[in-house]
DNA sequence: TCTCCGATTAGAC
DNA sequence: CTAACGGTCTAATCGGAGA
């Protein structure tokens, strides 16, 4: 008997954002539908009809919208509350097939088949049971690294023959080299355009290529990352399960605004909010920031108006998670940096410097200084019962004109009672 | 020359 | 009516400042 590899599974689900919307509205199962980022400006997730009518990943709706329009085209805007509760229904159901699983992004999993009989059965139960549980259809690939799963998922996806299930394991050497030579070394992860045409230059573009490309050369002009890549592909497995998620290092909260702002308190309104949403997520992984940075911008994109994008730092005197602290420190460098007569498209914070609470340099000048967490307590609480900003921080979003564009976002329909649909 | 640090780059989704 | 182009995150690498 021949020992298996250990097999590793990339299971992703197909079209994410479209699927999930059509969950809850059957009548758009064989219309073509997109899905627009925030503010609604760029396509992000696209069913096979609208794919099919050369609308492109990532493309800026206003490109496509006319001729989207013209072919019948149903554009939503996003709604990451139902996509994100869709994602953990998912992950759970995953994990109940193996006790080893990364959630990788919010629409795909790696999942160790390690020691487990029939793979291909096995993954036809799993696409079954996804399906069965949520309505939502996935592609499951395998492959005896991270990188070789995430080929063989878009092998999968790719060939309908596949039926949503592809094993490179089940390959021989040959038939690898074959499949692998058809395939653009631009579909495999960690290798984007910039890489795949610097990469053409040598030689290099198909994922055969690659595989076989001379060691330290490709070392040398591309870097470690690279050599991992190749390692990868060649069997060797470089990149380690994660199944537990490290804390962020860094958390950033931004947004560019539905039309142009140029008054210095509603940028203040924008940048309170983004303190609120940011300083929850460092809360919600029990996390202190020690330093914070906000960020103004114009719109980059109309090159006719003056540009000024101005950025500033300040360390925090004290670590900390207080959204009340954090927001004066950031209403403060929003009015160092404001300068009139420009017209701002985006702000932002980012917080660094997390460490765990209570587990960072204490300044031995200062007497320590209690910490109260109560009243943040309070308000994560009564924003987790009653909903995202049932309690505020400043004015936070009391301001209008800067909020985002969604002329078409479906209702929470999992995630809030009230959008239940009536049966 | 070495080290540290911030800025930049590239990628993923 | 018109203008209209996402948000977060990580790791590696680069380049300058200071020791």
């Amino acid at each position: 008997m021949v020992t298996a590899l250990s097999p590793l599974a990339l299971v992703d689900c197909n079209n994410f954002y479209v699927s999930c919307e059509r969950l809850f509205r059957p009548d758009l199962q064989r219309v073509p539908v997109v899905v627009l980022s925030n503010n609604d400006g760029c396509v992000v997730s696209r069913s096979n009809e609208a794919k099919a009518l050369g609308i492109r990943m990532g493309q800026p709706w206003f490109e496509c919208k006319a001729l989207a329009e013209q072919h019948g085209v149903l554009a939503l805007s996003s709604n990451y509350a139902l996509y994100a509760d869709l994602s953990n229904r998912v992950m759970r159901i995953l994990s109940d097939f193996s006790p080893r699983t990364e959630v990788y992004s919010i629409d795909e999993c790696f999942v160790d088949l390690s020691g487990m009989p029939d793979l291909r059965a096995l993954s036809y139960r799993i696409r079954q049971t996804v399906l069965k549980w949520t309505g939502l259809p996935v592609c499951v690939g395998i492959g005896s690294t991270k990188t070789l799963a995430k080929l063989a998922n878009h092998i999968a996806k790719k060939h309908p023959r596949s039926r949503g299930v592809f094993n490179d394991n089940d390959l021989s050497e040959a038939q690898r080299s074959r499949l692998f030579g058809r395939i653009d070394v631009g579909e495999v992860w960690g290798v984007g355009r910039r890489l795949s045409s610097r990469l053409a230059v040598h030689g290099i573009r198909t994922v055969q290529d690659l595989r076989q490309a001379h060691v330290p050369s490709l070392r040398a002009e591309f870097g470690v990352v690279m050599e991992k890549t190749q390692r990868e592909l060649n069997g060797l497995s470089c990149i380690d399960l994660q199944e537990v998620q490290a804390d962020k290092q860094q958390i950033i909260a931004s947004r560019s605004f539905g039309s142009m702002v140029e008054d210095v308190d509603v940028l203040k309104d924008a940048v309170s909010m983004f303190v609120a949403n940011a300083c929850a997520k460092l809360r919600a992984q029990g996390s202190h920031a020690s330093v914070i940075q906000v960020f103004l911008m114009t719109n980059r994109f109309r090159q006719d108006l003056p540009q000024y994008m101005p950025s500033l730092v300040v360390p925090l005197p004290q670590p900390t998670s207080d959204s009340l602290v954090v927001s004066r420190w950031a209403a403060h460098l929003v009015e160092r940096m404001f300068r009139a007569g420009y017209q701002y498209k985006k702000a932002g914070v980012m917080l660094s410097g997390i460490a765990p609470q209570g587990r960072y340099q204490t300044d031995w000048l200062e007497p320590p200084q209690a910490v109260d967490t109560r009243l943040m307590d309070a308000l994560d609480g009564l924003n987790q019962r009653y909903g995202r900003g049932t309690v505020k921080v400043s004015t936070q979003g009391a301001y209008t004109g800067w909020q985002m564009n969604q002329t078409c976002k479906s209702p929470d329909y999992t995630t809030d009672w009230h959008a239940m649909p009536v049966v």
